[in-house]
DNA sequence: CGATTGCCTTGACGCAGATCAAACCCGTCA
DNA sequence: TGACGGGTTTGATCTGCGTCAAGGCAATCG
């Protein structure tokens, strides 16, 4: 367990998600505040940050990275039930036990406040709450959107929309424009992505495969993906079949 | 449309959610003016609250009865992604457009709020949006336990959870001790039911069939279940095999 | 009263995706 | 250089659930 990473005590004003993650709101004294009880944690590709049922006395903020919150049954049927990214929150303020596992899949770094004086400064920081609230919201939406897909997508739509979702994510943070073809890394295994959708790993390879072969996507490597025609991905991904809009 | 039923500004104080609504918190000057922005609406079993893409200029707590949030594509496949009980909250602050598509499924009695005023309260009352968040946080729960369901469970655990969840949620309602068998009313067709499970309704049908030759359950009728042993029934939801506690 | 309608059950059959198994690719290590 | 291992691909086969179709039951209506 490599812990506690080389970042340390990295100033507030100038970390890349201040605009983005619980935070945004806060004014400059209340940043202070955060420094205070906040510190950075880092964890290498694979590692487990918590495991479900874990005492946990922390919440935090992903700063780089990509994490994962997943559920498994006793048997070993797992589920990813959520993905993640950068300024994304992680832990619940008034929870002791942790409900899920969570992931590093990529490295990782997060800054933690440790718990009990988060939930003190929240009840005086409404600016922390409101942010934390529709935070929350949506998430709940991106909940709601993959239920749909789990209950209802077929295995191809399935990769379409995570792809489109991946894909989306990844131009937004370049801020390039819509022309062109669409590159980006893949951040998940193929097994990571079946615990995603609800597949098995021989199907999301199968079905990638597929899109490949009827030139929706091409690969270079196994992570690497472009996408000549956004829309035509979207048409795949079956939701809207219009709404080719990014972001 | 029959709207705006019989019930017509009933006192907060005695409301049956007061205790568990978003205004559970509130004092009872909050209520007051909560009191001056509310209504009611009623709506018979079947008819439709909100049409997902309509403006919606209000948010609102269920008081009695049940509604559910559904979601389609193009070309027909549904899926719900809500079940609202009696003192869940509807609508989203800060959103113009509904998301998703509300639905009576029984007779229902809303306690509506106009947005614009709700939105500026929940400004100055921190008591209301603390109360959301927490709601906000456990559906977001609820919703993650529903895609473990949706992306891993067979269509016979499907069944036997969605049973256990009203049934638990029927004994903490009606107080009555763990002993004895549990007997509860289905609020869902079983088409209602499919579309919550990421099912057909034959198939939903052919489960129930199977889990009554079992014997996990038995029915009178076709809505009324009745459950010798809740621990089974459990067991065969395939989450916590053990975990036999109401509540 | 029979006819209609809404909801549910049951059967026969087919297929999408799971399962089992083998092999490939590529980086790392001895 | 060759062996190893993790991630991935591909093939063959199996099966759970979807699809299509027929009919049953109970409430409501003319």
């Amino acid at each position: 367990m490599k812990d506690a990473g080389p970042i340390d005590h990295q100033n507030c004003g100038e970390c890349p998600i201040r605009h983005r993650a619980v935070c945004a709101r806060c004014e400059t004294d209340e940043l202070a505040q955060l420094e205070r009880i906040k510190y950075y944690r880092s964890f290498e590709a694979g590692q487990t940050v918590v495991w479900s049922g874990d005492r946990m006395d922390f919440v935090a903020s992903v700063v780089s990275g990509i994490a994962t919150l997943t559920q498994t049954l006793e048997d070993g049927r797992r589920q990813m039930v959520g993905l993640l990214l950068p300024s994304d929150f992680v832990g619940r303020p008034g929870r002791e036990i942790a409900a899920y596992d969570v992931t590093a899949t990529t490295d990782l770094v997060m800054c933690c406040f440790r718990k009990k004086p988060f939930e003190e400064m929240m009840l005086r920081t409404p600016h922390i709450s409101q942010r934390l609230l529709e935070m929350t919201l949506d998430e709940l939406d991106a909940a709601r959107e993959w239920m749909l897909l789990l209950g209802r997508k077929t295995a191809r739509e399935k990769i379409a929309s995570l792809l489109a979702i991946v894909a989306r994510r990844d131009a937004t943070l370049k801020l390039r424009g819509v022309a062109g073809p669409l590159e980006f890394e893949l951040p998940l295994t193929r097994e990571a992505m079946a615990d995603y959708l609800g597949l098995t790993l021989e199907t999301v390879s199968r079905q990638i495969s597929a899109l490949r072969r009827d030139s929706v996507i091409s690969l270079e490597g196994k992570r690497r993906v472009s996408v000549p025609d956004f829309g035509r991905l979207l048409e795949e991904a079956g939701d809207d079949s219009d709404g080719g809009y990014l972001n």
